[in-house]
DNA sequence: CGCACACTACACCGTGCAGTGTAGTAGCTG
DNA sequence: CAGCTACTACACTGCACGGTGTAGTGTGCG
């Protein structure tokens, strides 16, 4: 019923079966917690047997990593051709409302990313429940790199007389802080997805940023 | 050792051990998740019998909820308070810099207000934990209260010409991500305070708010 | 004194769940 | 056919924890 293989029949298993469990358990994991989630949850969600969960990951916590650094991946590949895409290296953007334009396009797309894809709603919920309760706060989320690259090419554009700030890592923070931050506290669960107002959002954040941080 | 009676020795019981558990069981809980504190530990928190904490709240959930409106209600006042100190009704407040420096004394107000008190961080993270796992979640923190507030007050210097938007909530929502949204997403366990920073993030914050929002 | 009250210490129950061990089945390969 | 791999179904252990019941202790009050 599930296993539609994309592959005719040659093999099905293994990574097909990795993939069902990874996205059981996220699923799960997101919507009530890992701790009121079961592992027969798990198995059940994606269809398998309990034991299987077991041999694949062994663990209940290695499960919970595994689906951290795949979302975490996941969101990285989202944001860096999300950010290649509207804001490309060889810059075309010579005027102010041009890159409004770009940025709310790259804005909508991340939202728009967050809401459709669970993966992540995923990494920003667990990281976040689990920032509090693992002492080992390492396997963080890679936000980090993403950011600096936007900073990058905050700092093109203030070379290039649009944007005006001596510190691009802040603006950075901050245009993230105006669109997905903001839309994602408005809405952390991506059941309800009211995709017009995480759009608006989206707008009105691009916009405010443009206003702060565009040379007058 | 730890219940040191601020009035001589009249009545030590009742509110003051209830003050204790409700303490005890939100640092742990903010720390740990909620279901990893067992009854036990919040007993062994508070100094006090687990039999007590059951016969105070009856239940872990409804200890849960106390702990909530506690928090609400710590949240609300404080920022309330915050308001009225440096955006009082009575605006003596006529050019942009002072309205810049005021918003910025509001930011960092509130800003050390969170990172000092554990009340408004647990109001934030146990909300952010339960918000995905209740499906009950009228349980809410009335944010929405100060943030009304919040945007009268923008909408009073838009009136008078400091500020532009036509839409003050918007605006109330793209303060508040740019400041404690901002900082409370880079560091949620009010553990590390470090103090100059999250001073910085308001500074930094309420500058940029400034910048979109002022009229020019 | 006895009574009530607030509280503690402690034993106790039931349950849910992480994790394991195992027997059995289906399919592929030689 | 045997043998291997991948998997399932299922039974089972051990433990942690929510919640309760109770006997005992100290304190204030009539």
């Amino acid at each position: 019923m599930s296993t539609v293989g994309t592959e005719k029949s040659v093999r099905e298993g293994s990574l097909e079966k990795r993939k069902a469990i990874l996205a059981a358990a996220r699923d799960l994991f997101v919507r009530q917690g890992v701790d009121r989630v079961s592992m027969d949850a798990v198995a059940a969600g994606a269809e398998v047997s309990k034991r299987t969960v077991y041999d694949y990951f062994g663990d209940k916590r290695r499960l919970f990593l595994a689906i951290l650094t795949d979302a975490s991946q996941s969101l990285m590949a989202t944001a860096c051709r999300a950010l290649d895409e509207h804001l490309p290296e060889g810059a075309q953007i010579t005027t102010v409302p041009q890159l409004e334009k770009a940025f709310t396009a790259l804005a909508i797309d991340l939202g728009t990313s967050i809401v459709g894809s669970a993966d992540y709603a995923a990494g920003f919920a667990l990281v976040a429940q689990e920032r509090l309760r693992t002492p080992t706060t390492e396997d963080d989320i890679a936000t980090v790199v993403v950011e600096e690259a936007f900073a990058k090419r905050i700092a093109d554009f203030v070379d290039a007389g649009l944007l005006d700030t001596d510190n691009p890592r802040l603006a950075a923070d901050h245009f993230f802080a105006l669109t997905i931050l903001l839309a994602y506290n408005r809405q952390p669960v991506p059941a309800n997805p009211a995709p017009d107002k995480v759009r608006q959002s989206m707008i009105d954040g691009a916009h405010a940023f443009i206003r702060a941080y565009a040379t007058r």
